[in-house]
DNA sequence: TTAATTTTGGAAATGATTTCCATTAAAAGA
DNA sequence: TCTTTTAATGGAAATCATTTCCAAAATTAA
C-alpha cells in the first residue's frame, strides 16, 4: 500500500538518519524548497520561499541546516561574488544533473551549462587521480566556473 | 642610466595609468606585498605585511586597491571558504604562473598545482569558445578548484 | 604656483552569518 | 501511549569582514 501523498520516506532521509541527524519539519521544508528549483538560493531566499507554508522555521535554522546538508554532501555551497552564499542540491530525487556555471561579474547572473561536461568531468577525474596521489589529498569534489559578461550586460 | 633600485617603472604601471588611475605609495606597497609571495593573502594579511614599512596605509585603502586591481585583471580574488576573500597576482613581473587550487575543507589550507594544467586550459578554451557563442557571453577567465582533505587533516 | 581631481585613512555603518540559551520536539524504550 | 533522553529550534544579540562617508592630503595638469 502506497503512503499518502507527500508522506513517503524521502530519498535523502537515509543519509540524514545514517549520520545521526533527525528528520524535522524544518529540514523537510528546506530540502523541498531546494528541490523545487534550479535557482541558486541564498539562505534568505530559502526563508522567503518557505515562510508561508512553514512560518515557524527561523533563519537561524536555515543557516544551520544548509550547513549540515553541505557537510553531508547533499548540497553545494557557492560564492558567485554577490556577497551571500548560494546553495543548490547536489542531486535531486531523479538523480544527478551535473553541471557547471557561467557567472556574470556585472549583474551576478548565473547560467548552468552542461556542454562539454563529460569531457570536463573526464579530465577532472584524471587530474584528481594524479593530484590525490601526488599530494596525498582526498578529493571529494570540484568546482568549475567561468567569469565574464552576460548578454544583457554586454548590450549596455 | 638605470634608475635607482626600486624606483624603476614597474611592469604594472602601464595598465594602471592607462585606466586613468594614479601610481601611489599605497598601491606600490600592496602590489609589492603580493609579488613577494605565492601565499593567498587576505586584505588584513596584506595590511600586516605592509604596515611596518608603510605605517600610513590604512585597511580601507587596501580593500579599495585590491578591488581596483581585480577589476583591472591584475589580481585574482578567491573564496576558499574561510570567511575572508583572498588575493593573488594574476601574473608576476616574470610572467604568468598559471595554476589551479586544491582546497582542504578541513583546515582551509590551499595547494597550488600545475599538473595537467595545459590539458585543463586547453579544454577550458575549447569550452569557452562554445559557451561564449551559445550564450552570447564574453568570458574573461575561469576558476577550477578541487575540494577535499589534505594530508595533515587525513592523519587525524 | 594654483586649481582641479583623485586618493586617503579613520570612524561609523552595514549586513551576512554565528553564537547563546531557554524552550520545544524527535526518537527510542518501557 | 507515556517517559526519558538528547538533539533541534528560534529569536535576540554578537561577530566580523567589508563598505560607506567625509574632511584632509596628495597628485597631476595648467
Ligand atoms: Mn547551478
Ligand atoms: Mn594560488
Ligand atoms: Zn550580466
Ligand atoms: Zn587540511
Amino acid at each position: 500500500m502506497p503512503c499518502r501523498k507527500g508522506c513517503g520516506p524521502q530519498w535523502w532521509h537515509g543519509k540524514v538518519k545514517d549520520c545521526g541527524y533527525r528528520i524535522t519539519a524544518g529540514r523537510e521544508a528546506i530540502i523541498e524548497a531546494l528541490s523545487a528549483t534550479h535557482d541558486h538560493l541564498s539562505a534568505e531566499d530559502v526563508y522567503a520561499r518557505i515562510h508561508n507554508k512553514y512560518p515557524n522555521v527561523g533563519l537561524t535554522t536555515i543557516y544551520r541546516t544548509l550547513d549540515m546538508l553541505v557537510n553531508l554532501g547533499l548540497v553545494f555551497k557557492f560564492d558567485f561574488g554577490d556577497g551571500k552564499a548560494r546553495y543548490e542540491l547536489t542531486e535531486g530525487p531523479k538523480g544527478a544533473h551535473h553541471h557547471h556555471h557561467l557567472v556574470c561579474t556585472g549583474c551576478k547572473r548565473v547560467i548552468d551549462y552542461t556542454d562539454f561536461i563529460d569531457d570536463e568531468v573526464e579530465l577532472l577525474h584524471r587530474t584528481e587521480k594524479c593530484l590525490s596521489q601526488k599530494y596525498n589529498f582526498r578529493i571529494d569534489n570540484h568546482l568549475i566556473q567561468f567569469y565574464g559578461t552576460c548578454t544583457e550586460c554586454l548590450s549596455k
